[in-house]
DNA sequence: CCAAAAGTGTTGCTGTTACACCCATGA
DNA sequence: TCATGGGTGTAACAGCAACACTTTTGG
């Protein structure tokens, strides 16, 4: 960094005296690189087994990491690690959902890039993150282990860095986007009731939905198809049977290439 | 990065192997640092002056930078540069947007952290990329120069990296924010009447608005004073001049603080 | 038959769109 | 007084929330 073989960045300076931003104080020789890592909150449903209750309604979950070296040994963090020279960002944020959890998310977005000066007591680090979603199914044989532990993103220890900031955002961005995306159904399995598709909005909105205007919302926005199948066993009517329309999107990225 | 000293980021791996995030070959000794700036999308809304015309609708014009080095030279791009130690990502973006136009941004968002394997053939970089909204008197005197120059936003060159694309995607998100915020205030100056806020919706969205049911909905919103005064001088009826309500945020950016 | 949940119908409210109309000014 | 844009009023429509009602199963 101390050369002028910075490959991208063109500041007005340049023109004047175009090895400026090179010679100044924040590039100086002698300065540490400066870290760069991808982390992922990966959001789960579950049935809140705490209790032993049974039909009790889903709540979000979420996989965190204990650390093991310091700063903030001990403490419990995002999955995630440096960006690897070959791997895309969200490629990172992949592989890290698959070693922490050992499963593939179902939806995938950038969250946002945190780099405040002071957010690491160990050296400066921005940290890109990714949050993702993974089916209940599969989250319930997700991978568990001393270091590795779920937790309900409600009620959240005090975790490492600012990453608990980071889980407020990725939760706030979820519940905005439940509002107006399709991003529900990957919380889901192939095939699911439309109690089932409410439950997980009530979920992650916390709040009661009008079955009856919720089925019509769904209906209408010509995302789901009808298998014609039923569910039976219940003592009730059996409900249909569900399966997303794999031609439209879980939500709209804009002209952004899919993750 | 060869040692434990990696000060964030936590795999799932470090369960039965501490060391193994630090000994693949994503961070093998002779790997080169993964380089990082930060570069804007600055936007400002201009009269249209290319043709000479008077009382021409306002465009969205954005400031460009020629490159003087490989790769790309000659290539304008976008104004960016190396992350300084000492700064944070805001501020870097304020910081090029000031030696790039002269100008503080009024409304200033992170877009989008770019880091494709493949996005520079002069080494792996990634680039954290803000947008930002200046105002239109203001930007009538910024900086221009031999390397610096204003474009409309819709008739591009071909730009250096992957720019292209992060402008069309800083586009698409600022059309899509402009219908559910406040950030068209930014545009303008201190005072404005409803016309010249409806021409700001109006050249951002590309289509024509009612005036009188534009008029109420900004007025429902209450983001909007009336300051008492008019603008005389025209020859038809003089319009209010209102100010913006600086006690309500241009956009809700949830729990992230302030940049 | 009853409980429970699926699924349908209907009504009233609210916000938006389209457009007719009046107001105040400069020339 | 006329042209021009500022500003107000209003009827029609669309979408949605609330809730009554019917349907189909297991016990």
């Amino acid at each position: 960094m101390t050369d002028d073989t910075t490959p991208e960045g063109t500041t007005a300076a340049a023109e004047s005296d175009p090895a400026a931003a090179d010679t100044d104080a924040r590039t100086s020789p002698d300065a540490e690189a400066i870290g760069l890592a991808v982390s992922t909150v990966i959001f789960a449903l579950r049935a809140d087994d705490r209790f032993g209750a049974q039909g009790v309604a889903p709540t979000l979950w979420l996989p965190l990491v204990r650390r093991i070296r310091d700063p903030f040994d001990g403490r419990w963090a995002l999955p995630g690690g440096p960006l690897g020279m070959t791997e895309g960002l969200a490629d990172a944020a992949r592989r890290t959902l698959g070693e922490t959890t050992g499963l593939a998310p179902r939806y995938l977005e950038q969250l946002y890039a945190f780099g405040d000066v002071d957010r690491s007591p160990a050296g400066r680090m921005v940290s890109v993150v990714y949050w993702a979603l993974v089916r209940s199914d599969e989250a319930a044989r997700a991978t568990v282990g001393q270091n590795v532990r779920w937790f309900p993103a409600d009620e959240l220890p005090e975790l490492a860095f600012d990453h608990n900031l980071i889980v407020d955002y990725a939760l706030w961005r979820l519940r905005t986007k439940m509002e107006y995306s399709r991003i529900a159904h990957a919380l889901l399995g192939e095939t699911f009731t439309l109690a089932q598709l409410r439950e997980v909005h009530e979920a992650v909105l916390g709040k009661r939905l009008d079955p009856a205007n919720f089925r019509r919302a769904v209906e209408g926005s010509d995302s789901i198809v009808d298998t014609g199948e039923f569910v039976t066993g219940a003592r009730n009517r059996p409900p249909k049977l569900y399966r997303y329309d794999a031609s439209v999107d879980l939500a709209d990225n804009g002209p952004l290439p899919h993750p």
